[in-house]
DNA sequence: TTGTATGCGTTATCAC
DNA sequence: GTGATAACGCATACAA
């Protein structure tokens, strides 16, 4: 039965007018007679007629979408972004494809891809993009309107919304020293984002400027929770009890659920008494009595304002941090 | 500097041939002479000449968009299927459009704003949609593929893809009773949601048959690890402890977690000694030792095929059960 | 206020 | 093989 839609050719004939003046009794503030506007919305609505947004936008140069790059969807963080953004955008309108960046689907062929489907500007959201990237030949000179959300951008003239990462380390770090915490540890998540996060940097600078310069290192490959718990053993199993870190900042808070367990669970040590451990994000599981886990809550709201502001050229596109928010729990 | 992006005629004027020998250079399987088609891409190429898909999908009445309605992004277990969604649909050349269903934001809007915009089928994953919601007046005889993923469909011939509900309360039930639990209760989640997966109504009946017909309900209001405490605290607080449950099981992971932390912290009871608990969905912390949580996996993967399988037209559009996987570790 | 012509960048179809 | 005409459904500018 797929009938056909109805166009407004269609109503202005049931109408006995002009297709145009059809269009006028869809457009807002258009100068059309009553009489005729309702005749019009009548015959519309019988004919179920509603504008063809796809043309229009043909017409008018512009869609009404965003795309939205994400290229790590292990990370349940990515989920109330993701909420945020939607919700934002579908208020001003706009639609928001979700674009898997991954081995299969580069950001080159995105962007391009992006680029030929009309978007209006593109989102990159954590995403690893690089500067040299944008070099690609395929691309050109690109002119879609790009924008990083949720990391640091590494591509001139693209502006990023980030959580202030000093004032967050400077914070998580005051804290620990408050709480008597010596020797500290850093674990890293997936390298290429880890350092555009520059949770590292930060936390080293501030504990040498509590006099502290020696920072225990370890990586994980991935933000999840075993890679957390393999990258604590990794390290627990070749340092000698009395070398050992007294507390451990992981760059999520996933990372941290894993340390802790393989903390606890592998080797029998307390948490925070033997090793404490901080996360970032502020994870739901993480506030669970099994874990109090003391972390950091990015300004997601806000973040997202901001860019879609930056999206709708309500503000002027331009790189910000906003400050998040220290959670004391029980972890350390 | 935003240039106008070069189109078809414009590559035509610097190749010196029409507009539509242009177009048969991009079109696969077209008649046009070598010599022309490599001095077409040639100066396309410098023009950084890409066909516009939004003129095209105007044409063909083909925008290989599908949209996909979202209304619950507190359950993590959305993003692997949001993963597996972008990376089958794009290896199709299909774009998705996420939409967030909400107050501000409902079925009906949806659906309409999705039409408007010429999309080539809607997945309501996981989503509420009633009968009633079509029969909206606003919609009038919608024509657009309608597909539902991860829930039943309570729309007259709108095929769903599941996960066998029957075969998984199946094997979980007869898993129970082999552990020689005899006294259940079930904890379902927003209501809407719990009807529709059926999990409940496969609980009672299975356990009927091995003879136990009573089983103590309690409700979470949402899929969240708090409104999960909450729930068992309600429980256990009325109850005498002789006449407890002695297993548990959750319409979903995040709701057994949240139980099994009550449980453990707030009336210091072990877990699986004195109740048991079993979930749903096989979220990634369940896993970990601090849980061990026994639960079902869905097979997100073939789940996902099926349904993009349907929306490419490669497969008949019928209702399917697929099989998933009860997983057993510690809780139960 | 209303109708007309033209354009948006493609595709489909037909003539040459 | 190549060019031309019409069409997709709407927007813009202009004329009546």
């Amino acid at each position: 039965m797929t009938q056909k839609r109805a166009t407004a050719r269609d109503v202005a004939q049931a109408a006995g007018v002009s297709k145009w003046t059809v269009m006028r009794a869809f457009t807002p503030g258009a100068s059309i007679a009553d009489d005729k506007k309702e005749r019009i919305l009548e015959a519309a609505a019988t004919l179920n007629y509603t504008p063809n947004l796809l043309a229009r936008s043909l017409a008018k140069n512009l869609t009404h979408q965003v795309a939205v790059f994400v290229d790590d969807f292990a990370n349940p963080q990515k989920l109330p972004y993701l909420e945020a953004l939607t919700t934002r955008l579908q208020a001003e309108g706009i639609v928001t494809m979700l674009i898997n960046i991954n081995k299969h689907f580069d950001h080159v062929g995105a962007v391009i891809n992006a680029d030929q489907r009309q978007v209006d500007a593109i989102v990159l959201f954590g995403t690893a993009f690089r500067n040299e990237t944008l070099m690609d030949k395929r691309l050109g000179r690109i002119t879609l309107p790009l924008y990083v959300l949720a990391r640091d951008s590494q591509i001139d003239g693209v502006p990023a919304v980030v959580c202030d990462a000093q004032l967050a380390l400077t914070e998580i770090v005051n804290h620990l020293h408050q709480r008597g915490y010596r020797r500290p540890g850093f674990m890293s998540g997936a390298h290429v984002l880890s350092t555009a996060l520059r949770r590292q940097h930060y936390f080293r600078e501030f504990w040498t400027q509590h006099g502290v310069s020696e920072i225990a290192e370890m990586s994980a490959d991935r933000y999840s929770h075993e890679a957390g718990a393999y990258a604590i053993r990794a390290y627990l199993d070749v340092t000698p009890a009395e070398e050992r870190i007294d507390v451990l900042m992981c760059e999520n808070d996933i990372l941290a659920l894993g340390a802790m367990d393989a903390i606890r669970g592998t080797y029998g040590l307390r948490v925070p008494e033997d090793i404490a451990v901080v996360g970032f994000d502020n994870f739901e599981l993480g506030g669970t009595p099994a874990y109090g886990l003391t972390t950091y809550e990015q300004p997601i709201d806000r973040m997202v304002d901001e860019v879609v502001g930056m999206v709708m050229g309500r503000r002027t596109a331009e790189s910000i941090m906003l400050p998040g928010r220290l959670i004391v729990r029980t972890s350390a």
